[in-house]
DNA sequence: AAAAATTGCACAAACGATTGTGCAAATAAA
DNA sequence: TTTATTTGCACAATCGTTTGTGCAATTTTT
C-alpha cells in the first residue's frame, strides 16, 4: 500500500505539478482553467492511489464554509428528538455536511450559550428546536448571517422559517376523539406555556370544546413543561378534585408516562378510570398496560425538509423566501380511551 | 453596543499592539513572555468589549486540533444510545470539545465510511458504538494516530479501549432470576452474534444454567440483530416450537418488544403464557402491559467515563495505559417473571 | 560610565487549502 | 515568416491563527 500524502504541496510535488493545478482538478474546475485531460487524469489518479483528501479545516479557513451545521435539542435521549435527529443526519450527510450537536437540557440559558458556541464554530447554519418563550438569542444569531431553521415548534413575530408538526390539527383530532367516545370532563396536561407548539395544541383543545359546544374550565387547562415530572404532578392534582376528568389529554410522551405513574399510584387504570390520549407515538405505544391512542407526528419527514430547507438558505443566502411547513399528524386510535354512553 | 471585531489584526490594530502579544495574552501566556500587566489588562478588556473571540478553524489549523470528537452510533433514535449520546455531548462541552454526530445504521459499511469522514474532518478523537463483527477499520483509524474509544461493547483481539457494562454479569442475574422463579425451559433471544455485547450475554445465560445443573439447548438461542423485528420473528419461531419455553431472555430493548408484538398477535400474555426479562431498562418499562423486569444499564456512567478516558489519550497521547471499564448493571425486578411452582 | 541583564513587545514564517492573474510555449491565422 | 490566439499551467497572495526568534529600550550590575 501507497504512502499516504498528507497535503496537496506533497501529492503535487511527486506529480511535478503546482498545488494550483491539483487543487483545480480535484475541485473540477479542470475546464474552466483549460487543464489538460492528460494531466487531470493523471491528478486523479494519484489522489487516489496515495489517498489524498483535502484538509477540510485549511479549506474551511480560505472558503469560509465548514460544510457543517449545528443541531441544538432539547433532550436527545427522548425518542421524538432522536429520530428527528436520526433524519436530519442522514439527509446531511448525503448532501456532505456533517453535524454538531448540542443538547441544551431544555434550558434558555444553556440555549442562548450553546448559540454562540456554534457561531464560534462557524457552522454554515442551525437547526433549533427551541425550549423557552424567548426567541431573542435565535433572531440575534441570524442577523449575524447565520442561516437558521427551527422544527418541533415555530417562533411568533421572529421570521424564523419552521418545519413543524401543525399541532393544532393534532389536538383538534385527539379532543375531537374524546368527544365522540362521549367524554364532556376532559383535561390537557400542557407543556410550557407560551411556546407556539404547546399553545397551538391547547388552542385546538379549546376549539374542539368549543366547536361541540362544551364549555372550557380553565382549571383543567394546567402544566408547565413537557416531563415526565410534570405529567405526574398535574395528574395528581386532577386526582384531587372533587370533580375529577375522565380523560386526560398529555400534551407530551413524557407526560403520558408521568400520568401513567400517578394512576398507577392511585390504583387507576386506563381506560376504566381515566382516559387518555397522548401527544407523540412511541415504538412502546401498543404495548403499555392500556394500548395507548396518541397523535403520531411525521418525525422522518419533519427531519428531511428541515435540512433542505436549511440548505436552501445556506446556497441561496436569504434572498430566496423559504416556505413554511406544517405537517399533518395522524390520531393513532387504541384502546386507552373509554366509550361513556 | 461596540463594532464587533472580526480577527485578532483588527483588534490589535486598535490597540496599537502586535497580534502576537493578543494572542500571547489571550492564551494565557503573558507570564512566559513577559507582557506587562497593564498591557494585559487592556487587551483582555477590549476582547470583551469588541466581543472578539478567535475564529477556532484558523486556529484548528495552525494547532492541528479542532477540539471536537466524533460519536458515531447505530441508532440514535433509540433512547438507550440516546441517552449515552446526551451524557457524552455534556461531558464534552464541559471539557470545551464538541461532538459531530453520525449514525451508522447499524451497517458495518456505512460505519467504515463513517470513520474516514471523520478522520477527514480532523476530530481529535472517536467514540465509537461499533456496530459489526469487524474490527479493522477501527484499528485502521487508531493507527491513523487517532485515539478511539469503543462504548457498549469492546473489539476482542484489539487492543481498543473501552466503557461497556459487564453484560456477563447482567445476563448472569436476570438468566438466574429466571432460575429462581421455577424456569427451567429459558429462551434466549440474541442480537448480532459474535460481537461482545451479545456474547458476553449469551455466555452469561448459559453459566446461569450450567451452574443450576440445566442443560443448555442450542437451539433456545437464536436471533440476528438488536432490532424489533427480530424478537418478532425469533419469538414467533419459539412459540410454534412443539416444546415452547415459559421463558424468554430478550438481549435488547428493541428485541424485547419484537416480542411482545408476536405474543400479542397471537393472543398470548406476560407473565402468565410467557416470562420475560429484558436487557436495557426504558422510562416506559414499568408501564407496559406488564411492568417489565429489565437489566438497567448505567448510561450516564458509560457517557461521563467514555469521554473522560479519551480525553486522557487525547491529551497524554496513547503513552498513558488506559484502563478499560465494565460497568455494573442492576436487575430491575418487576412482574414479566412468573413464579412456577 | 560602561557592560550586562532584563523587560516588553514585534517580525515573519508557518498551518493547508483556494484563486486572480500572469506568462511561457504551442498552435493558428495572416 | 510574423503576428495573434489559444493552450497549459504556475506565482504568490490570502483566510486567521500561533510561535520561534530577534531586537530595541530600560534597568541593573560592576
Amino acid at each position: 500500500m501507497e504512502k499516504k500524502v498528507n497535503n496537496i504541496k506533497e501529492l503535487a510535488e511527486k506529480l511535478g505539478l503546482s498545488p494550483t493545478t491539483v487543487s483545480r482538478v480535484l475541485n473540477g474546475k479542470s475546464k474552466n482553467f483549460r487543464i489538460s485531460q492528460e494531466t487531470s487524469r493523471k491528478v486523479l489518479d494519484a489522489a487516489r492511489k496515495y489517498h489524498y483528501s483535502p484538509n477540510r479545516i485549511a479549506r474551511g479557513l480560505k472558503l469560509e464554509k465548514t460544510e457543517t451545521i449545528g443541531l441544538i435539542i432539547p433532550d436527545i435521549a427522548n425518542p421524538y428528538f432522536g429520530s428527528i435527529a436520526k433524519t436530519i443526519e442522514l439527509e446531511a450527510r448525503n448532501n456532505g455536511y456533517s453535524i454538531i450537536l448540542c443538547d441544551s437540557l431544555d434550558d434558555e440559558t444553556t440555549e442562548a450559550e450553546l448559540l454562540q458556541l456554534m457561531a464560534g464554530r462557524k457552522v454554515d447554519g442551525i437547526i433549533i428546536a427551541p425550549t423557552g418563550r424567548s426567541s431573542r438569542h435565535v433572531i440575534e444569531i441570524q442577523q449575524q448571517g447565520i442561516p437558521v431553521l427551527v422544527i418541533d415548534r415555530y417562533l411568533p413575530g421572529t421570521k424564523l422559517p419552521f418545519v413543524t408538526t401543525d399541532n393544532y390539527l393534532g389536538a383538534l383530532l385527539a379532543t375531537e376523539h374524546f368527544i365522540d367516545m362521549g367524554h364532556r370532563n376532559i383535561a390537557c396536561i400542557q407543556g410550557i406555556n407560551g411556546i407556539s407548539a404547546n399553545s397551538e395544541r391547547v388552542k385546538g383543545y379549546r376549539d374542539a370544546l368549543h366547536k361541540h359546544g362544551i364549555p372550557v374550565c380553565e382549571s383543567m387547562i394546567l402544566g408547565t413543561d413537557f416531563g415526565e415530572e410534570n405529567g405526574y404532578i398535574q395528574t395528581k392534582k386532577l386526582l384531587a378534585l372533587p370533580d375529577r376528568p375522565t380523560a386526560v389529554f398529555a400534551l407530551s410522551n413524557l407526560i403520558s408516562l408521568g400520568t401513567l405513574r400517578a394512576l398507577k399510584e392511585e390504583g387507576l387504570t386506563v381506560p376504566n378510570d381515566v382516559s387518555i390520549v397522548s401527544f407523540d407515538e412511541q415504538p412502546y405505544s401498543a404495548f403499555l398496560a392500556c394500548p395507548m391512542t396518541t397523535v403520531q407526528q411525521p418525525r422522518e419527514k419533519i427531519g428531511k425538509l428541515a435540512f433542505q430547507n436549511l440548505l436552501k438558505t445556506i446556497d441561496n443566502g436569504n434572498s430566496e423566501k423559504i416556505k413554511n411547513i406544517m405537517l399533518k399528524p395522524k390520531l393513532i386510535i387504541r384502546d386507552s380511551v373509554r366509550k361513556i354512553t
